[in-house]
DNA sequence: CCAATTTCAGCACCACTGATATGG
DNA sequence: CCCATATCAGTGGTGCTGAAATTG
């Protein structure tokens, strides 16, 4: 139970920080794993499923997400010309320079993390580690690099 | 980055387990951790602000907890006669009867953590604790025992 | 007069359900 | 015909801000 606990704290603790130091970008937490998860694709652009998938956040969700992305120029849609069912996700140049700035910012701030140290995140990382693959994390397919930032 | 996405899947995946688990007692983690507070605290009641200290939530946000399990029978308001503006909540027989099964559950469940030994869910709390004290968690006197629970 | 306690209205966000339109 | 993709409407939960009433 203190284990969990643990983890519950550590949370809210983190996601208030990261929030705060995320708002003059207009992002939240959630939109900029999204933007990053972009970043690192190879054509800037991916199915909103696939956004899915990596980020483990149901389809309305991302839905959401996307929205509010596009509603501040960050990202657009675009029909996806190899399914017309489906959508995708292109980030913009307004995208792309928020993603740099705002990552400045939270490196700056070690991501609120300056309490610990290479050896101890890692560790942690790994403990961790444990928990999500049992709940079915890192079980996608790699086929596109995303610079191990997530 | 890869240490804060971790605690943040770990907490995504811990809470929708636990919520899962709690839902037949019309009782959410958050709503749980308070009954449990009330349940180590000597007369089963506390006034709302300290429940709020304990568990770091927003004077609102205990408000509104509160009045979910005042909802439920599981609490129910006292006037505070040590403090005019105060409020108590005091846990009910229904809400001790909850706690108890719930608790039950979540043991049988391992708190939704059966992949870690007792040294591994030690050496994460430990580990999470230096964030956690960082914050200014920790900081509130122990003029009440709470089994450690917390 | 100032501070603390609680409540209320309101807003943003996240997670989900159920239903729907469209296309594979 | 079934399944996948995405969207929409709506609900519950959480976290906040700002304002108000009451009391210390």
């Amino acid at each position: 139970m203190a284990a969990v606990t643990s983890i519950m704290r550590a949370h809210q603790i983190l996601l208030s920080q990261l929030d705060s130091l995320l708002k003059p970008y207009d992002l939240t937490f959630a939109r900029y794993e999204a933007l990053v998860l972009l970043t690192f694709s190879r054509t800037g652009a991916l199915p909103l499923s696939k956004i899915g998938e990596r980020l483990m956040v149901h389809p309305t969700s991302v839905t959401n997400t996307v929205d509010r992305l596009e509603r501040s120029g960050l990202v657009r849609r675009l029909p996806n010309p190899r399914d017309g069912r489906g959508v995708l996700a292109e980030i913009t140049d307004a995208g792309r320079d928020a993603v740099r700035q705002a990552t400045d910012d939270l490196m700056a701030a070690d991501f609120g993390l300056t309490m610990y140290d290479e050896d101890e995140l890692r560790r942690m990382f790994d403990q961790l580690r444990t928990l999500r693959v049992a709940a079915g994390d890192f079980t996608m397919r790699q086929d596109e690099e995303h610079g191990g930032l997530l």
